[in-house]
DNA sequence: TGGCTCTTTGGCCATATCGCCAACTAGGCA
DNA sequence: TGCCTAGTTGGCGATATGGCCAAAGAGCCA
């Protein structure tokens, strides 16, 4: 692996890490859905203002979302819409994780 | 999000958070070449094998390689070649971060 | 301007991650 | 058995992450 190359698995290991967290999980499958305000998402995910705060950014920074500021709300909406498909390939891992569970339990 | 949809975010995030690492994102598409030994991964990623060998038990840990040991080597293979779409979108991501940031520098 | 709501940022602490070295285990072979 | 290579595990220090509270911005309205 040259210098080229770890580069470009590090900014793709930056993207991924974004998406690597519940609450961040949560407000982009949300976002599928439509764009929300902060506070909106705040409700769901039920956590201080200033944590989904500090998600959101870390999202945008990862260029996964776009915040749009209306008044006094803020919108944030998915950028990425593709990701959604991967979401699929997850859940496949799991239930196959879970089903190794199962047949090992017996 | 009730304690049911929470479990749910949480298993994604634990599969998504395994591959959020530079070195690991390499290993998996190296592993989509076809099954690899450790010492083979090692001399590729560039790191101590027992750093190597704590990224694949990551990995193994989140259901995405599988381990089988053949004499005194260890070979790991990829149990989810669905991952390869995902990592398509990544790049996609990072090919519009790239172009915003060239836009904004005129 | 002052006051209000919505949002972001800074600071702090607890916890998790990463990478190396050192020690240990597993299997092959003389 | 002893010795070798391959791999895993434990431990340590450095660094990053996640959550809350408190404080600061941003925009509206009186």
């Amino acid at each position: 692996m040259d210098a080229k190359q770890r580069a470009r698995y590090q900014l793709r290991a930056r993207i991924i890490k974004a998406l690597a967290h519940p609450s961040r999980l949560f407000i982009v499958d949300e976002l599928a859905r439509g764009e929300r305000c902060v506070c909106e998402l705040t409700k769901m995910v039920g956590a201080d203002i200033s944590t989904v705060s500090k998600h959101l950014s870390v999202l945008k920074n990862a260029g996964i979302v776009a915040d749009e500021r209306r008044s006094t709300q803020v919108f944030y909406s998915l950028k990425v819409p593709c990701l959604l498909n991967f979401f699929g390939c997850v859940e496949a891992v799991v239930e196959a994780t879970a089903k190794e569970q199962l047949a090992a339990c017996g």
